[in-house]
DNA sequence: ACTGATATGGATACCGGTACCGATACCAGT
DNA sequence: ACTGGTATCGGTACCGGTATCCATATCAGT
């Protein structure tokens, strides 16, 4: 094999003409059962492979959609995609990841270059974009979805919960379990836009309630359980008579947890922790860590249906989709203050 | 703004020729000052984004590659993407993703899929691959490096450590810390063939010493903190008295460490475990699970690079590289039997 | 002023497919 | 035999860029 076939040469191989050995390979309109067979055979001979940069160049569609997230490396992404993944299932659409890693030049590049692509949708992590960025959006002219949050104002659609409101929530219910002096530990807040979100919605109930952080620390690095473990450890020894931590999210809280178990502070009993995000790494000791569960894949799911739907030609600019993330108290259910 | 603007408009715009624009957007070879800025004026006006199609299309080449990997909820294969994103920074290529979900079929589907887009190397992990795709890959003409194993024949070049030695060196570490009977609990073992590769190195190892596994159990769902906890219970439900057990990686480790940990098992003194990674996750509790530290950056890394070096004209068909991991015994260091 | 080197711009021919429309073959009906 | 319909194919013109080669302009040196 010296050279990469092309189409024309498994026509030519077929004894067909180009259009149709691409009509057999595609199996749209009429092509004769022998033609179709003689065209396969000789594709499958010459190891052809198609070109689709020729095919969706030609055609001005490209059945591929762009997903843009900030991170891999928490697991909270790697379950949108496979959401994802679930809700193209049988459209026929392809989607192609992006990783920004919270570096807002890097989403503008990677945007720019998705677009660059021809894709026929965008599922973009986040709302609160840059200007430039926002404007990019604005022109492609083609479906955007942006997910995970719905606190602000969308270029097209989203699907999301209020981060706000789930601070808040939380936070109520831990009032409710009577809870009185609370800490904060979190990671990266200026970048993780989301998590800064949840602890103002969380601070906002406190405040209302007459209360507020009794002591705050934070990590500069991305969330971990080291830095959970460290975070809280700092926390204990400045206020060593909390009686609940909030944390940034679920991969810090279980550090703070495998902490305690260490230092053999008894949780929630003596010190209850809080996190976000109901993930598996927190059912590693059931119901010690208060979590707020956010349905990640239904996220995936749903924007995808939405780039689906937009793609068959509804109108889906102007919709959102609020989801409603839910509170677990695990083993403080129940208690009253 | 009716219609996306193409490279004509634009240079329609600054009052040039198509070539002349598309030199001054590439920053190729002589265009006058007063042009290049007069084009990017134009652009910029426009929203001008470029078609990547086009222009792979017309130049016979496409600065992307693309990626497999089996699944990503798995931290390890983020971590690996995260590695080539580095090896590749500032060559100009871009790194395309694709999950197989270990399943063979969409393995296939996922590389032809990925050849139609004509990239310019691939990166598939495993070196267990079905005829029909290594047929594929040997006839795409393009640098192939598989990753994360060298316990094979590669297509082209390789990167990776040896499962098999890896279960081995660990199995004799452990023997030489005193520890005799062993149990084996794991996940998923026909998909996931390089742990199946580490428990067979490791079995090897325990036969030459005249042992054997006493007891073993298996979960079909994908490896997690959960099934770790349940298959650890299962585990010494039937054999009390195994001093160790191997785990097929550190999230099944881990979900042994808090089942024992709540259990009221001492950690590792009652009973050792041991795992496959050195994932943070086990980080949680330092020391406490021994495992094998690899290198999942570094191949990522050095994955890119072979790439990279290939597109440089470089031959790499037949370079493997064997990476080192590291036996991490943690709290069991320097016990002897 | 003429020559050659250097710098810069444009015309043309693709790249590998697909849309679109027209051509051909074959057959039933009258 | 002729007409019209159906099924099946092929020719041509693109899609939006880039490679290549050629044309022109400019300028220093003699």
């Amino acid at each position: 094999m010296k050279k990469k076939a092309t189409l024309a040469d498994v026509a030519a191989a077929a004894g067909v003409s180009k259009m149709t050995a691409s009509r057999a390979l595609r199996g749209v309109r009429d092509v004769s059962k022998i033609n179709i067979a003689r065209v396969r055979e000789a594709a499958q001979e010459l190891g052809y492979v198609g070109n689709f940069l020729a095919a969706s160049l030609s055609s001005q569609r490209s059945d591929l959609i762009g997903v843009v997230v900030p991170n891999l490396t928490n697991i909270v992404f790697a379950q949108v995609l496979s959401g994802i993944s679930e809700g193209i299932a049988g459209s026929g659409v392809q989607p192609v990841f992006g990783v920004t890693d919270y570096d807002l030049d890097k989403e503008y590049d990677i945007i720019r270059n998705m677009l660059s692509w021809q894709p026929a949708g965008l599922i973009v992590t986040g709302l609160d974009l840059p200007e430039q960025t926002r404007r990019l959006l604005e022109n492609a002219e083609i479906p955007v979805v942006q997910i995970m949050d719905v606190d602000g104002d969308p270029v097209d659609a989203c699907v999301g919960f209020s981060h706000i409101r789930s601070g808040e929530e939380i936070a109520q219910a831990l009032l409710g379990a009577g809870l009185r002096k609370f800490g904060y530990a979190g990671c990266a807040l200026t970048m993780d836009v989301r998590a800064a979100k949840r602890r103002i919605g969380f601070q906002r109930a406190l405040i209302q309630n007459g209360l507020d952080f009794v002591e705050e620390v934070e990590a500069f690095e991305l969330s971990s359980i080291a830095a959970g473990r460290s975070l809280t450890e700092q926390l204990l020894t400045k206020a060593p008579d909390l009686d609940c931590i909030y944390y940034s999210n679920d991969d810090v809280a279980a550090g703070g947890l495998f902490y305690c178990i260490e230092a053999g502070i008894a949780v929630p009993d003596q010190v209850a922790l809080a996190g976000f995000n109901g993930l598996s790494i927190a059912s590693g000791f059931p119901g010690r860590i208060a979590t707020v569960r956010t349905p990640r894949r239904e996220i995936g799911k749903q924007a995808a249906g939405i780039i689906c739907s937009a793609l068959e030609g509804k109108v889906v600019s102007g919709t959102s989709v609020e989801l409603v993330p839910q509170v677990d108290l695990g083993l403080l259910e129940g208690r009253r203050g």
